[in-house]
Formats: C-alpha cells, sequence, structure tokens
DNA sequence: AAAGTAAATGACATCGATGTCAAATTATGA
DNA sequence: TCATAATTTGACATCGATGTCATTTACTTT
C-alpha cells in the first residue's frame, strides 16, 4: 500500500526514472519498446505522478481558478460542475474565488494567486469576463484565461458563451405567434453581454415581424427580483398595457409575476411572462414560468478544455464556442 | 520581483535556513532574539513559504476538501464562502466535490483524495455527514473531518449544527401566538438531522400550548417543491384545513404557496405558511415567505476552524458547536 | 565497413522546505 | 570554577519529478 514513485516504476521497467517522466509526459524521443514496457508497469503498480514534486519542480500548481461574482447560486453551481468534470478528468485542480469585492482588491488577489499560488489559467465569468484591469494584468502576465459570455468579442483570450441573441428572437417569435403585439422587454444590467444580446434577440424578432419597437415598452432592470418589481410597475401602470412582458432573467421574471397578482392580472389570461436562465425559482413559482435554459455546464466544460489547451499549448489560437439554449415553455404563457 | 525563498531570508537574517523555517512553524526552541530577526527580515522580503515544496516534504496538500450532494445552491455556495474565508486566512485550498453519484464511487473518490491528494481534512455536509461508510473509511485512515448538522451527536469528530428545534419552536410559538390552532406540518428528508429537529421542535411547541399533536397534520416530504405540493394537496383537502401549514424547508413551501392558490386560498388570509432556510426563492414569491434563516456562512467558518484545529494538533479534543438561527417574518403569516 | 548524423537514454543537479542528528552555545549545580 | 545538562543552531539529506547535458545506440551514406 505504499507510495508508488516514478523510481518504482524505473526499477520495474529496467530503465532510467527519466525515461519513465518522459513516458509519463508523452515526450517524442523513446523507443516505442520501452515506451510499452513502461506503460505496463506504470498500469501494474498503479502509478499516479506526485502533484506537489511536480508543481514544486515546474513552478506551477496544476491548478485553474474560477472568478465569480454576482451570478444567481444556481449558475455558480452549474459552472463549477462544469468545470470539475474536466478539471478532474485532466487531474487539475480547480479553485473558486468569490470577487465580491472592489477591483484593487480582485487585482492583488489574483496577483497573489499568479505568484504565489502559480494558479495556471482562469475562467472569468461574467461581469468579471469584462474587467479591464484584470485582463490587462493577465496579458501582461502571459497568463490563460477564458472569458465566458464576455461583452468585448476580441480574441484576447479563448472564450465561450450562449446564443442569447438567438434565443431572445425565438421567445420573442413565440408569444409574437401567441398573438401578442404589445410585448414589453426588461433588460438586465449592461456590464453583461446576455444583456445586450436579449435585447437585440428582442429587436430582431420585432424588426421580421414588422412590429415598431416601441421605447415606452423597454424597461432597464439589473438582473435583481427588485427591479423585475420595479420595471413591472412601471409597464404596468400604462395606459395601454402590454399583453406580454419578456424579462432577460427570471429573478426579474418573478419580480413581474408578484406585481402582476398584486395589481390582480391573472398571469397567463391577461398577461404572459417569460424569463431567462431556467433557475430553479423559474419552476417553483405559479404558475410556472416559461423560460430559456441555458446549457451551463457545458458552457463551463467547454471553457475549461479550452482553458486547458491554452496551457498546455502556449500556441495554439485563440477560439471562441457559441453553445445552443432551449426553449422552455412553461404556464406563464398563452394567446 | 523574483520569488524570495528560505534561503533569501536566511541569508539575510545571518542564520541558517532550518532556523528560519523554526520561526516560520512557530516551532519552540529559537531565542526570542534571532526570531524577531528572522520575522523582520520576513516582513520586509515579504516572503510566503511555497506550497508545493511544503507539501511535497510534508506528504500532505494543505488543503480541506468539502463533500456535498443535493442541497440547495444557495445553501452550498454559502458553505463555499464560510470555508472560504477560513481558507484563505489559514493558506490552505478548499478543494469542491459534488458527490452526485452512489456510495462506491463517493468511496474511491475520496480515497484518490486521501491517498493521492493528500488532502488534510473533509468537511461533510448533509447527508453526507451520516454516511457510515465514508465516516467509516475516515476514521480508519486518521484522517480529520467535520461533520455539519449530523444526525448523530456522538464526538466521532468535530461537528457544527444549528438550533433547528429551537427555532422551529419559536415558529409554532409565532403561529400559535397568531392564534393558529390547526398548525400542520411538512416534515423533511429523513436522512437530515434537520428533519427531526424541526418535527421534534413543532411537537414541543405544541405540547407546551397544551394543543394535541394530530397525526393527521403530519405530512412527510423530502425537501424538494414537488414534494411540498404533494403534501399541501393532502392536507388541505381534508374536511378541516389547517389553518397554517410549517412546512421545513422553503421549496417545500413554494409549493404549498402554488397549491394554495390553484385552490383558491389567499395566503396568509385563508393560510398561514411558513418555510425554513431563507433561500432566494422565499422573497421571490408572492406573498413573500415567513421563514428561518440558518447562519450558514458562520456555520461553514466554524467548521473550517474546527477542522484545521483537528489537522494542525492531532490530540485536540472533538468539540460541537451550536449556531442560533434567526425567524424572519415577511408576509405569508398572519392571525 | 568506416565515418558521420540522428535518436534514445541516463547521470546528476535542482525546485524549496524540513526532519535528523550532531555541534555549539547557554544555563545549572556542586 | 569546572563538569554536566539543557537549549539553540546548523549541516546535510530528503521528499518526487524533470531539465540539462553528456553518452550510448541506431541509422545513413559513401
Amino acid at each position: 500500500m505504499k507510495k508508488v514513485t516514478l523510481y518504482d516504476v524505473a526499477k520495474q521497467a529496467g530503465v532510467s526514472p527519466k525515461t519513465v517522466s518522459r513516458v509519463i509526459n508523452n515526450e517524442a524521443s523513446v523507443s516505442d519498446q520501452k515506451r510499452q514496457v513502461v506503460l505496463g508497469v506504470v498500469k501494474k503498480l498503479g502509478y499516479k505522478p506526485n502533484n506537489s514534486a511536480r508543481s514544486l519542480r515546474n513552478k506551477r500548481a496544476y491548478s485553474i481558478a474560477l472568478l465569480y461574482d454576482n451570478l444567481s447560486p444556481a449558475y455558480i453551481l452549474d459552472l463549477q460542475a462544469g468545470l470539475l468534470s474536466v478539471c478532474e478528468e485532466a487531474h487539475y485542480n480547480l479553485l473558486i474565488k468569490d470577487c465580491n469585492f472592489n477591483n484593487k482588491v480582485l487585482i492583488d488577489q489574483v496577483s497573489e494567486l499568479l505568484e504565489n499560488t502559480k494558479v495556471d489559467g482562469f475562467v472569468l465569468s461574467p461581469p468579471i469576463s469584462d474587467n479591464k484591469r484584470l485582463i490587462k494584468l493577465l496579458l501582461e502576465k502571459q497568463c490563460p484565461f477564458v472569458r465566458i459570455a464576455p461583452l468585448d468579442g476580441s480574441l484576447i483570450s479563448p472564450f465561450v458563451l450562449a446564443d442569447d441573441c438567438e434565443l431572445a428572437r425565438e421567445v420573442t417569435d413565440y408569444l409574437i405567434g401567441l398573438g401578442h403585439e404589445r410585448i414589453a422587454f426588461i433588460a438586465g444590467d449592461k456590464t453583461h453581454s446576455a444583456s445586450i444580446e436579449r435585447l437585440a434577440g428582442y429587436k430582431q424578432a420585432l424588426e421580421s415581424a414588422s412590429i415598431s419597437f416601441d421605447e415606452e415598452l423597454l424597461e432597464q432592470g439589473d438582473f435583481s427580483f427588485e427591479s423585475g418589481e420595479q420595471c413591472a410597475l412601471n409597464l404596468l401602470d400604462k395606459a395601454i398595457r402590454p399583453s406580454a412582458i419578456f424579462a432577460s432573467n427570471d429573478y426579474m421574471a418573478a419580480g413581474v409575476m408578484k406585481v402582476a397578482q398584486k395589481l390582480g392580472l391573472t398571469v397567463p389570461n391577461d398577461l404572459s411572462v417569460v424569463g431567462f436562465d431556467d433557475a430553479p425559482v423559474s419552476s417553483q413559482l405559479w404558475p410556472t414560468l416559461t423560460t430559456v435554459k441555458q446549457p451551463v455546464k457545458e458552457i463551463a466544460a467547454q471553457s475549461a478544455t479550452l482553458l486547458l489547451d491554452a496551457i498546455n499549448n502556449k500556441e495554439a489560437k485563440h477560439e471562441s464556442v457559441k453553445l445552443h439554449c432551449e426553449l422552455v415553455v412553461r404556464e406563464s404563457t398563452s394567446s
């Protein structure tokens, strides 16, 4: 039951430790014959490289860090799960960092992670994906990173996003298809690309259907339940009410539902409501909320894959990946 | 900007590296005079010990792992936040492990963490806190661990819990105080101590108020929204309805709200509803839910503290800590 | 077949911190 | 004051993997 090391493998295989190391790291100049022998012994002894020794020698921690701030708990947990699945496979550690603090501290903490912990790369989730100072730091230090749903679509790093715009269009098309013409939209926090994209999709759908965009029907929220309430109050107070409200996320949609109920409106008969994200609350309300499900775990898994690529192959070209969301029709919408 | 090592400190301080090491690790036999000198240089150079080197030499990873399964996202995130705050302070890493798999795999994964990653200790959250096989493994390997809200209150390890029973009593007292006499209770998953405790508190309060416990008013749920719905249907279908329903968590309470609304009952006028946990949904419903807020971050922080104590002081006695919850009165309750 | 080139292999030092054990220093007691 | 015990201190080896560089082996080429 004792820990097996490179040396044990080397002895059994009748080669030098260095050769075993070469095999483990998939280096080129090892004869196929010895490679097979070594691999055999590795499997037989169940050898696993010691991470601390590697880290010490190579001056890197074999770990990546997830930076997040201000997202919904379920979303963050899905991100973590997706990242973990890839990290475990690749024998990397995942460090998590709640960046619920100001810019200055964030920069310090990341520097610390870089210089002390020797983290290999970072996953930036919105709104950190567009933190200028942080990105500048990472680029300067030549530290690999991936951005999730960034506003800035340039390939300074790989990035992964969902087809928010397309799905917002689909949602709006769906509402139009149900016969709605006065469809209001509640936008989210502008520092998230999702807000921009979802609004764009809404506008595109209106245009395709030759419904003119009405400034009156657009409200600016910030993704919070309270902002949803406030925006709904503004919208439902109008002389001619919208017959449907499309909120940029489920929290705001829940706020809309609350206001509708308070005003004595029945959802979906008097008002259709749509959210976005498929947060837990969307199926815990009554009526349950029509919404859009993002493939958050896949987004995270893709991010991890791209990041590990960048880490292990410094000259790899940066890519971007767009993943597909899905409309989930529930009870809060009708004609 | 180069990395400073023990040797740099030793040279500057005019002592041997070993002495610096002694100072860093707070060992006894160093003269006060040298200690001061060394500490001065440490601060001046901003020396930070290299974790990989330490891990290699000491055969431990300076990290703890959080095992969780099946809890609400917000709860898990709060646990993580609480653990992280202590870990960062102590320069430990936090590994997270979603144990959403069967017993066998769990044991394998934990063994792997122990033998390969050399994790120093584990934090078990419910219902893993009472996983017999896992606990047996950890005890055998003499690996320190803390349990959060275990069913088994013996001191095989330190543990931390909330005063669920007391608060359930307080909630029930509060409902009784409002004039309710037919108060139904929806119990949660029996593998969680919280379920047992909350039910006990409910019964105690009834007894204190000389209201006899009515089997008819007790339903068994499993903490899910759907189970809340089902139990509510059962309860509200009775000839004489309860005037208040106390659900063991907010998800189930949300299910109750849904059913109440569907049946045309107005909350709180026709029915008072109380939840537990102060999950996000409790303030995103309308009416907002009266509930109980657990100090989850503090529970986690305490757990981490106890665990690190156990790790760094093997003969420390195991302690248990009980933390205080708080009743949050919102809109879903009235006389 | 000899010479020359390319590929495969291994000896050794190193990453940074710390346990072991012996040497040096200080304190104690007769 | 000197021998002895107690306390500080440091030299050195070590944890396990891998970069460097020299050496050996295999493969061409004329």
